[in-house]
DNA sequence: GCTACTCACATTGTACACGATTTACTCGAG
DNA sequence: CTCGAGTAAATCGTGTACAATGTGAGTAGC
C-alpha cells in the first residue's frame, strides 16, 4: 500500500505558489518602470557589478542564454541596456546600463522598497526564512543527476 | 541617498531559485513518466479530488484557464486524462483520469517518494519551512493591489 | 600552422504563466 | 418568454525557462 502523496503538504507545491505570487506582486510593484520581474533581477546584478558579459550575468542569475538573449534584446529595446560585442574577445557580448538605468535606480529601489515593506515580515524572521529555502535549493543542488 | 538592493539577500530571489530547481529536479524524476512538473500537480489533485472541471482543477492549483487548457490537451494527448463537456451544464468540460493514470499512481508515488527521500531534510524541519514559505505566500496576497 | 577541442552566444522547439478578449451557455428579473 | 448579467472555457499575445543545436571565435597540442 502506497502512502498518498497530498498535494498541500508539498514544499515544491507551497514554493511554486509563492514564487507565482511573488511574480504578481513584483508585476505591479514594477509596472510603472514597465519592468517583468526577471528584468528586474537582470538590472539589480547590473548595478551590483557593473558591465558584464552575458555569460557573467547567466552566473549571477542562474540562467542560461537561451532565456536571456530575447530578455535583454528587449531590455535593450526598452532603452535599460546596451548590447555590444568585445572586441578583445568576440565571443562575449558585454551588457551595460544605460543613462536611463542608472537614473532610474533610486526611484525603482525607492518605489520596491515602499512595496516590500507592505508584507511586514520582521526582518529577523525574513532572513531566517530566506536562509531556510535557501537549504532546500542546497539539497535540492546535491543530488547527483544519476540517483533519478 | 537610497539603500541598495542586494539580490543575494533577496528571499523573492531564493524562492526563484529554488522553484527553478524543483522544476528541474521533477523533470528528472518524471522523466520516465513523460510528465512535466505542472502535469505532475495535475495528476495530484485529481487523485487527491476525483473527477473535476477546469475551473476546479485551476482552483486547486492557482492557475486559470489560459494555462491549463493547452496543458490539459498535452495531458489528454499522452493519454493521462479524458476532456468531456458536461452535460448538465455545458459550459463546464470535466476532467477525468484514465486507467492509465489510475494504474500508474503506485509507480509514480513510490518513484518520487524515493526521489525526495534524497534530499534528506527531517520532516519536522521540512514541515516549519513549508509554513514559512506558506505565511510568505499568505502576506504576498494580502497586499492590496491598489497600495502598488 | 593545422587540427581538435572548447567557449560564448544565438537559435529553435516545447512548455508553461497570465492578462485580456471572445464565445457559448445559464439563469433570473421583468 | 426573452433579454441582459454572469460564468466557464478557449483563444490570443507577450514573456519567460531550458534542452538541444548551430555558429563563429579562441586555444592547446603536436
Amino acid at each position: 500500500m502506497v502512502k498518498a502523496i497530498r498535494l498541500d503538504e508539498q514544499l515544491c507545491f507551497t514554493i511554486y505558489k509563492a514564487q507565482k505570487q511573488y511574480n504578481h506582486f513584483y508585476a505591479q510593484a514594477l509596472a510603472d518602470f514597465k519592468l517583468t520581474y526577471p528584468q528586474y533581477i537582470t538590472l539589480l546584478s547590473l548595478y551590483e557589478h557593473g558591465t558584464m558579459s552575458v555569460k557573467e550575468v547567466g552566473e549571477t542569475l542562474d540562467l542560461d542564454s537561451g532565456t536571456l538573449t530575447p530578455l535583454m534584446k528587449r531590455m535593450e529595446r526598452e532603452g535599460w541596456i546596451t548590447r555590444t560585442r568585445s572586441t578583445e574577445d568576440e565571443r562575449r557580448v558585454d551588457i551595460s546600463l544605460t543613462k536611463k538605468a542608472v537614473d532610474s535606480r533610486d526611484a525603482i529601489f525607492e518605489h520596491v522598497g515602499e512595496c516590500t515593506r507592505l508584507m511586514d515580515i520582521p526582518q529577523s524572521e525574513y532572513d531566517a526564512i530566506r536562509k531556510q529555502v535557501d537549504f532546500v535549493d542546497q539539497q535540492l543542488r546535491a543530488i547527483p543527476a544519476d540517483q533519478l
